[in-house]
DNA sequence: CTGGTAGTTCGGTCA
DNA sequence: GAACTACCAG
């Protein structure tokens, strides 16, 4: 005892009685309950009512290691929350000893929301349920001493963590094009979902950085230090390191928690899994820890999951009893039986049948369409054609593969009037606007962050240019002061030539200004104040950009969030941590998101387009991760297929703008691993006349090309190749080799697109028809790419092949 | 130092 | 197509 500061009321010493937070009698210590209380355990507790046996079994047997396999929708986070509710009213530990590690902040919060409904709101005290990413802050923050850090310290997002990693790359005196930051930042992170410190970091595991990885790793960190700050892969390597360096304060902590739950296990990484092997380890005896997971459900390779921690579980805890949950109360029989056969598939599962009393239901649809927008279409006419019938809005989603799919839904939605919510799409948070004004406020709350007095500094333009910022930047290296107080120190110099002088001081005054009121003003007028006097909102509203608009709104969405907080501080630390918020609850709406953010939700019908040789499975994770990478691709897919409570449709097409070019697309491999039995082939009702079969004569694609054959029917295509052969790789090679020269012009209903040595079959001063933008004028010709002055006044540049003559 | 244009490169998932 | 960078004229 005595290692943890009593700093927080939400954690009372373990051996004395907490104060109960609701009106049951909590006064008692958990090892003696009292004769009323054990009266009341013994009555059938009503939260247990209609679990079914396995569910039931994974609920109370609360003590030594559970691993509980939880297939898709069989009631894992009601088990979860179920058994957490359990621990609490048969008063086995006060709710400040439960640990309880989610993975995301929407899976935290929900948990909270059904423990309290549950177990009658009483629990504002379970202070450990959280990301692992927050409870390793709140562990940090009370220990930053331990770790070389001060109390409090910042934490980076990722845009400064870039601008810190390019710093570094220049400190060392290295071409920043030739070492590019981005990858170096990859690199650092996948080495510290390892759980490797720098001197841990063997020089071979980086190629492009061959040799110098590790020393820009260790500088990096040092830099971090020096700053008072932290990444957020730190925030579990630190705490890690401060559990094995400290042990007296893991033993505190290992006392603390006596039961341990998490959820997702297939999703934890190496220093996750070291993390929650030190803290269950329990003082003599095996530890009350009970993971759920699901190894088909496992998609976070990529962030150095690995799926072997779930398979291990056993011998890791020997004597750990696992329960399987296989109950799907979900989806109808065919869409599991579609699911089940695309899953199988893989190969190393821990093997889990799925099976449902539901009806069989729908089968699960299979749409090709000519190209992205016509998808799109075809989605929306079916969504509006259910809305017609009834369906809500609310239990349709849209789940894609790669963000930018999305807008080709939004673009179809807002001229069809249909409304929709993107989840987690470009977030609140990464928005630029929003960055730069939370940029102020953390300087009027803590001057020393250096990256984002960085990132203001010019912002608005304030004639503060990279000259004088690396002026600035220079005298507080040498001295080892923050920024902000170099800059001070500047502006009362001669160093700078007046204009930036007055700037630079004016700035400095306005924050030391901002920081006086901080105590007097309610914190959200001081937001609108700084924001205001700072000039950062007369920028926008002088910006006569069509987003400018919606930047000021977004701002005064930010301050409106604010009002949900106490204080500037903790507004802050919240949105350092929380990189969503909790928007668009409001009314009956399509949802549209990845399918890594669809995980853990359901859906009456689910649409999943883009089924693609290339885009999935994605063709990076085939680079990178070969069979693996194919294989979490699959359950990617698995995910999708299974979020669908009655209606599914799979659709995919034939091509697919990117990069502002058409690319002829072959329908994905996961298609065709669709069991035929389940299946319910369409044919698009498309003006081109429906799916034609370029790849291959498979007849449920439809009737062939009306067109005729295309060139690329016979083209050697690395995607349809074994991906496992070595020809494999080699034929990846030679292609990745050709990349960087010209590829051939592609052919699509015989106009060439985009080729610069084009020859246009317009003339300046021609009268021309577009697709979209209706008729104008020629009035330059660039290749394939013509600017039309239009008649409504607007000038625009356009592919020609959207135009026709007027 | 700013603001414009021209040229280049890039697009995957998360806390 | 967008977002970033490089370069140049004011």
């Amino acid at each position: 005892m005595g290692q943890l500061p009593a700093d927080e009321d939400d954690d009372p010493p373990f051996d004395l009685p907490e104060a109960p937070g609701g009106a049951s009698a909590m006064g008692q210590s958990a090892s003696r309950p009292s004769i009323s209380e054990r009266a009341i355990a013994q009555a059938p507790a009503p939260y247990l009512q209609g679990l079914n046996p396995e569910q039931r079994r994974a609920v109370e047997t609360t003590d030594g290691p559970v691993l509980v396999l939880a297939g898709a929708g069989v009631g894992k986070t009601r088990v979860l929350t179920t058994r957490i509710a359990h621990i609490l009213a048969s008063r086995k530990a006060f709710p400040s000893q439960v640990l309880a590690v989610t993975f995301t902040n929407k899976a935290a919060r929900e948990m909270k929301e059904r423990i309290g409904a549950l177990i009658g709101g009483a629990v504002e005290g379970m202070p450990w349920l959280g990301t692992f990413h927050a409870i390793g802050v709140k562990i940090l923050r009370r220990h930053a001493e331990l770790v070389d850090l001060k109390n409090g310290f910042t934490i980076l997002d990722v845009d400064d963590q870039l601008r810190l990693i390019k710093q570094v790359i220049e400190a060392e005196g290295l071409d920043k094009d030739r070492w590019p930051a981005r990858q170096l930042a990859a690199m650092i992170d996948n080495w510290k979902n390892k759980g490797l410190t720098p001197d841990k970091v063997s020089t071979g595991d980086s190629q492009v950085f061959a040799g110098i990885g590790a020393r820009l790793y260790a500088a990096y960190q040092q830099r971090l230090k020096e700053l008072n700050a932290v990444d957020f892969g730190d925030l579990l390597l630190e705490t890690l390191r401060l559990f094995r360096e400290h042990t007296d304060v893991l033993a505190d902590y290992q006392r603390r928690f006596r039961y341990i739950l998490v959820d997702e296990y297939q999703d934890t990484n190496v220093v996750q899994y070291q993390w929650l092997r030190l803290i269950a380890q329990a003082p003599g005896g095996q530890p009350n820890l009970c993971c759920v997971g699901d190894d088909d459900q496992s998609i976070y390779g990529w962030r150095g999951a690995e799926v072997d921690n779930i398979l291990r579980f056993e011998k890791d805890f020997p004597g750990a009893i696992v329960i399987r949950l296989e109950r799907n109360y979900r989806s109808t029989g065919h869409i599991l039986g579609a699911a089940a056969g695309l899953i199988a598939n893989n190969t190393g599962r821990l093997g889990k049948t799925l099976f449902t009393d539901d009806e069989l239901g729908k089968k699960v649809s299979v749409l090709g369409v000519w190209d992205d927008e016509e998808e799109a279409r075809a989605i929306g006419e079916e969504i509006e054609r259910l809305a017609k019938n009834g369906h809500r809005l609310n239990e349709i989603a849209i789940l894609v593969r790669a963000s930018f799919q999305m807008r080709v839904f939004e673009d179809r939605f807002i001229t069809l009037g249909l409304p929709y919510r993107v989840i987690g799409g470009p977030r609140f948070y990464e928005r630029q606007e929003i960055k730069d004004a939370i940029a102020y406020l953390e300087i009027t709350h803590n001057p020393s962050n250096d990256l984002k007095f960085e990132r203001i500094v010019n912002v608005p333009k304030r004639g503060l240019g990279d000259a004088t910022i690396k002026q600035i930047h220079d005298l507080a290296r040498a001295g080892g002061i923050p920024m902000f107080e170099a800059a001070r120190q500047l502006a009362e110099s001669d160093e700078l030539k007046p204009k930036a002088r007055r700037a630079l001081g004016d700035l400095i005054a306005a924050f030391l200004r901002w920081r006086g009121q901080a105590e007097g003003v309610k914190h959200t007028e001081l937001a609108e104040l700084i924001l205001d006097e700072s000039g950062y909102t007369a920028m926008w509203q002088a910006d006569k950009s069509p987003q400018a608009q919606s930047r000021l709104e977004n701002l005064k969405e930010l301050i409106r969030f604010m009002h949900q907080f106490e204080t500037l501080g903790g507004f802050l630390e919240h949105v350092a941590l929380v990189m969503d918020v909790e928007q668009g609850n409001d009314g009956d709406r399509v949802s549209l998101m990845t399918l890594h953010a669809a995980k853990g939700l359901e859906f009456e019908t689910v649409f999943l387009p883009g089924w693609e040789e290339g885009l999935f499975p994605h063709q990076r994770s085939l680079d990178e991760s070969g069979l693996a990478g194919l294989e979490e691709e699959r359950r990617l897919a698995y995910v999708g297929l299974t979020r669908g409570k009655r209606r599914v449709q799979v659709s995919f097409a034939q091509n697919r703008r990117t990069r502002g070019l058409y690319q002829s697309a072959s329908p994905s491999r996961f298609v065709d691993e669709l069991p035929e039995a389940h299946l319910d082939v369409l044919e698009s009702r498309s003006p081109f006349g429906g799916v034609y079969a370029t790849m291959g004569s498979d007849p449920r694609y439809g009737r062939a090309n009306p067109y005729g054959k295309s060139r690329f029917d016979d083209a050697p295509s690395p995607f349809t190749t074994s991906y496992t052969t070595p020809g494999w790789q080699r034929a990846q090679e030679q292609w990745k080799a050709a990349r960087p020269a010209r590829p051939p012009p592609q052919t699509i209903e015989g106009t060439l697109v985009a080729s610069s040595d084009h020859v246009s079959e317009f003339v300046e001063g021609d009268r021309v028809r577009h697709q979209k933008f209706g008729l104008g004028t020629v009035s330059m010709v660039d290749g394939n790419k013509l600017t039309i002055d239009f008649d409504n006044g607007d000038r625009k540049r356009v592919i020609e092949s959207f135009l026709a003559r007027a």
